[in-house]
Parts: structure tokens; sequence; C-alpha cells
DNA sequence: CAGGTGTTGGAAGT
DNA sequence: ACTTCCAACACCTG
């Protein structure tokens, strides 16, 4: 950090429940503090088991956190519960998130490596345990968890996100109902949202200063939580009621009824197959194909991936995101966003080991060319923090209507709502916009006939990673640069594909490419062609995902169809129809981009205007938009005007532009 | 309220 | 690899 620090302060800690309850003080350790929720004394002492007074009997519930690294919601549980006579680290798949939630193959096969990964570390650890896998919603799993095992503690790493905060809550209330302690430890950011949130008097951090200037009165990061040696056995893993068929059932409802695929297998009961009944699924029972990624999961693989980048202190040292080279066809920059995401690694492992690594680099050789923030590592992290501050804090975030932070642009294909303010799902295909949906289609998978956008959009979908700049490349075309359509249909394709997909750092780098938040220099469009050209003349990643191109000279690679046909021809490549010609021009789509975000921004509305949530804003804009000339009609004739004016070869190049289209 | 700065633009110059 | 200009936004500092 470039703020100097501050001493040493206790953190605060914040519960996210509205429930009251004795807050017991522990004098323990570093770690931050859990919010502690305790049952109600008085209430439900008759679903106490007779056995409950003589120890405890703690779930730890796995989510984002499929490590025993620097995990300190595990730790804190270890220490803080006294008289252990049961300990289990489940899992539960929810069926409505699994089948309701655009999740693509690669992320699924990269949890589900890691969830054995992590299963695979408890045994080393002690051979009774594992993670112990349930197929059901948490509610109902924990419901019948405590009638059959007679659970006593609920623990788990604490999530600030709006969709965690949601199902939280839920759990927060079942676990009083039930007479549960529930023990929530921060521990997935450098510092807990809620508290930097807090601190900023309830205010969203916005820009990156402003999320370090509130954090540098936080004191320190945590430093990485230690990893438990040994681990408590589970009690009973009998579970009362052995009929398969009610298992998936509560209170006689089938609940995963409405989400089964029909290829499923995975949630006929709430365990796995007999032979290995808390087994973690695989792909096929989940009614799933096989991923295509080749980037494996696992705390494991995260930490050989950590290893290797902490072990060239030259690279961590010098590490600079925006000078890394997206054209590279080896990752340029260190893949671990994957296993973060997953919380394979611990955020505190990745910081204090750079950390230490930049502190003797820099002894060792004097640091020469030591990047600082917010280029270097430590800078990315940060952002991270700030977005998930931002996210917490910001109502819908995720979305434009409502939306607070986010600019109203007049995009094409935005989400619609109904008049109660529900969207509309599924998204009806928009008839009058018929271009607009090709766009959207063709950028998806990949056939824009822009071979740098089309190679990096085909790598998405196949390993579920790009690199960060090849994302800015692909979301400032689909929205602010060239097509105009709403970031929101684009982020949708980003969680569906992103193995590293976050709540947060989605949404709002979105918002930052779209210039609907976090940025607003909109007239800096990346060039569809001079942009890749400037780290890499040969084009290779085209030439790998768009292997039809693979033939074309240099010259042509980022442009094929401004080759001669006679190059095309060489190419054993037709641009129209061995690849696809443009679905657009690049400068006059720019041009027309620029000026109507122009209007957009002095008109100067936001998502949770009135005039936007009854459609009176989008109606103003696009009067501005045909009063300045900035429909796509009008842009059209004005070019063809002005290449006339330029002379007959602009005119031919022009005419050759609308035969592409 | 002017002026500097902002992780990652392009084009044309050195 | 660096500078300047392009036309121009929002935030922060003094």
């Amino acid at each position: 950090m470039t703020k100097p620090k501050s001493t040493k302060t206790s953190q605060t800690s914040t519960s996210i429940s509205t429930h009251k309850s004795p807050k017991k003080e522990v004098p323990l350790s570093e770690l931050p503090k859990p919010t502690i929720i305790s049952p109600k004394k008085s209430k439900n002492k008759s679903t106490l088991r007779d056995d409950d007074e003589g120890g405890a009997r703690v779930l730890y519930w796995h989510r984002t956190d499929l490590r025993l690294t620097d995990l300190p919601a595990l730790v804190r549980a270890l220490e803080e519960i006294k008289d252990i006579k049961g300990f289990w680290p489940i899992w539960c798949f929810d069926p409505e998130y699994v089948y309701k939630h655009r999740v693509g193959l690669n992320r699924w096969n990269f949890l589900l490596e890691s969830m054995n990964n992590l299963s695979e570390q408890y045994e080393k650890r002690n051979d009774k345990q594992k993670l112990w896998t349930f197929r059901g919603r948490p509610e109902f799993i924990i419901r019948k968890l405590k009638l059959d095992w007679g659970i006593t503690h609920l623990c788990f790493e604490k999530d600030s996100n709006a969709y965690s905060k949601v199902r939280d809550e839920k759990v927060f209330a079942l676990a009083e109902e039930l007479g549960i302690r529930v023990i929530s430890t921060p521990g997935r950011h450098l510092y807990d949202p809620d508290d930097v949130i807090k601190l900023n008097k309830g205010k969203p951090t916005m820009t990156l200063h402003q999320w370090q200037s509130v954090t540098s009165k936080m004191g320190d990061i945590e430093k990485p939580a230690p990893t438990p040696e040994s681990l408590p056995d589970p009690g009973s893993i009998k579970l009362e009621d052995n009929h398969e068929e009610d298992w998936g059932k509560y209170e006689g409802v089938d609940l995963n009824a409405d989400v089964r695929t029909g290829k499923d297998t995975c949630f006929e009961s709430i365990i796995g197959p007999l032979s290995d009944p808390f087994s973690v699924p695989t792909m096929a029972q989940m009614g799933f194909e096989e991923a295509t990624t080749t980037i494996k999961g696992g705390t494991i693989e995260g930490h050989k991936r950590l290893d290797l980048f902490l072990g060239d202190p030259d690279k961590v040292g010098t590490f600079s995101k925006p000078h890394s080279e997206p054209t590279s066809l080896e990752p340029s920059t260190t893949l671990l966003s994957p296993y973060i995401k997953f919380g394979c690694i611990g955020i505190r492992e990745l910081w204090w080991g750079c950390k230490d690594v930049v502190e003797k680099w820099k002894e060792d050789t004097g640091g020469k060319g030591e990047t600082k923030e917010p280029e270097n590592m430590f800078g990315q992290l940060q952002f991270r923090d700030m977005y998930a501050c931002a996210e917490a804090a910001i109502p819908h975030f995720e979305r434009i209507r409502g939306n607070s932070v986010c600019k109203y642009i007049a995009w094409n294909l935005q989400n619609q709502y109904d008049l109660n303010g529900n969207e509309i799902l599924p998204r009806p295909i928009d008839k009058d916009d018929e271009e607009s949906e090709k766009r959207l289609n063709a950028w998806k998978f990949g056939k824009t006939g822009f071979p740098w956008i089309d190679a990096c959009m085909r790598q998405l979908k196949y390993e579920g990673w790009i690199h960060h700049l090849a994302r800015h490349s692909v979301a400032c075309f689909l929205t602010r640069g060239q097509c105009y359509i709403s970031w929101e249909r684009g982020m949708e394709v980003f969680d569906e594909w992103l193995i590293d997909w976050d709540p947060a750092s989605n949404p709002g780098n979105w918002m930052w490419l779209s210039a609907s938040a976090f940025y607003s220099q909109y007239f800096r469009v990346y060039g569809l062609v001079s942009w890749p050209q400037k780290t890499d003349k040969t084009g290779a990643l085209v030439r790998k995902y768009c292997p039809e191109l693979k033939d074309f000279p240099d010259k042509y690679i980022y442009s094929p169809h401004l080759a001669p046909l006679a190059v095309q021809e060489k190419a054993k490549c037709i641009i129209g129809k061995d690849y696809p010609s443009p679905i657009l021009d690049e400068h006059l789509e720019k041009d027309l981009c620029i000026a109507r975000i122009k209007d957009a921004y002095h008109l100067n509305y936001h998502g949770n205007d009135q005039d936007v949530l009854d459609g009176t804003a989008e109606k103003k804009l696009k009067e501005i938009h045909e009063q300045n000339g900035h429909t796509h009609e009008q842009k059209k004739e004005e070019d063809v005007k002005k290449r006339k004016r330029d002379g007959a070869g602009a005119l031919d190049k022009f005419v050759k532009r609308e035969k592409v289209n």
C-alpha cells in the first residue's frame, strides 16, 4: 500500500444478521472476529437431543473456501468450540442453484475437482474425515442434520455479496429456530467489506484511492491463518430416515422436481450412491457433459501455481497487469483467479507471499524496475476488494435498473421488467432489434468477423478463462465501443463461461468497460485490429482459436476481410464463406457509440432514477439522439456524404464496407 | 474553481 | 519505449 500504515487498531466486526444475541468476547489470536449468533435459550429446548449437553457437534459448511490453508473461519471454529464430540466439514449442493443459474461446464468441473481435492486434504489429516457432500438446499440439510446428528454449531466463512446474504439470513433464522449456534468469520477479502463500508459511513468505495484511504485506518491485513494439523473425528454418520424417496422432499414436497434435467441422477436423494453416499457427485451424475478446459481445480494445484509465481521474485517485483500481453498463447499473468474464486488458495497467502518475496528481492537486487500500485499484484488484489465493497453496499449492483451508481445509457437489449419490477424471464427475443440480437449471438460464439474478438470469445468458451485485457477488449466491443448492447447481456455470458466468475468483480468490470460506472473516458475505444497488433503482429492466438484463418499472412491476420481475393484463396479461406465478414463497420459504429454515450452523460440519469424505472429516460434519450443526428440511419447518410466529399477512393472503400455489412 | 490525475486508447511523431 | 495531441469525463486536491 502506498499509504503509511497506521498502528494496529482493533477491527470492528459487523453482524449481518438482525438477530439480537449475546456476543461472547474471545481473547484469542490475531484472527478476524467472527459473528456469533446464539440461539435464544428459552426457546426450542424440546427440539434438542438428550445428549446435546455432553459436547459440541460441529458442521463446518464449505462454500467458496475449498482449502485448509489460511482459513480463519475453520481455525476459529476449532479454537472457539470446546469439547467437540463430532466434526463434519460439509458441502450442500443446492439443486435450485445448480439448475437455475448460468454456470458453465468448465466452472462445474473446476468446482468438483476442487471439492475432491479438499476431501483428500481432510483424509490426509484424519482418515475418518472427508468433505461430507449433500445434495439439497442448505436449510433442508441443516434441519435434517440437527435431527439426525444433533448439530450444535454451524461455522462458515462469511460472504458479503447479495446472493450469499439472502442465503445466510435464512440460515441464521433457521439456526435460531433449531437452537444451533452460528459462527460466521470473515476471510474472503483483505478486509471484511462490511467493515470497510461501515467505516466509510455506509457508502461504497468507488475508486481505488477511496478504498485505500478507508482501509489505511483499519490496521494491517491479517497474516495467513495456520493450517490445522489434526482434525476432530466426525460423530455419527447415520441418517435416521432411510426412505430414499423422502430425502429429496421436505414436508412431503419434492423440492427438486422443477429443476430436474432428465439426465441428472444427482438429486434423487440428499446423499450420493449407497456405495459412496457422501461423495462428491460426478459431472455425469449432475447431468452434465464433459468440460473442455485444461485448467485443473484444487487447493494443491492452486498452491503449485502460487509457488510457481512466488518462486520468480523478479516476476513478482515487476508484475504489471496493464503491461502483460493479452495476445500471449501461454497466460502472461498468474492464472490464480480461478483458485481465488473457489478459495483454493487464501487471499492472505497471496498478499503476504508477494510482500515477503518483494521485500527480499529488493534487498537482494536493489529492486530495479519495481512496479507500484495499482499496476502490481497488490493493486490487483485491492481492486478485487474495492469491487466487493461496492457490491456489498449497492443494491442491484448486477443490473442497470435500480442501480444507483450505474449511468443510464439507452443500450440495445436492456433487461426488461414487468409492472411489478420483476424481470421478464425467459428473455423474449427482441423482434424490433434483430440486428442487435444477431450481433450479440455473433459476439458470444466468436463469429463477428473480427478475428481478435472471435479468438478471445472462443478461448473463453473453451478454457473458461481469457486474459484480463482480452476481457476488456471484447467487453468494450460489445458495449461502448461498437455493438451498443447492454452490459447486462455481456455480463451474463461471462457469468456462464468464466471459471473465475466473481459476483462483485464481474458486474463491476462490465460497468467499467461500458463506461457506466468507475470509468468515464468512453471516447477511448480499443481498436479491433490495431490494439492486438501492438503486442503480437503474428496473430498467434487467432491462429490457434480461429484455425480457419491460420494460413493468412500476418498483414491480414486481424483483418482478413481486407485481404485481396488472391490472398484469401491462397490461405484457403474465403471471407464471407469460410469465415464471416465483419458484422459491422468498426469506425462508423465507434463514432456513433461515442456520440450517443455523450448524449447520455449530458442527461445524467442513473439506474435508480424514477425516469429510468418508468421508461421516460429511454424515450427522452432516444429523442435527443434523433435531434443530434445520432441514429444509425442519420450516421450512415452523413458517412456517405462525407466520403463523397473526400473523393472517389474513400467512396470505394465505403461501398466495400457496405457490402461487408 | 482551476488544475492534476486516473491500472490497461489511437495515431503520429521522436 | 517514450511524447504529444486528440476531445473530453469525474474525482480529488489545494
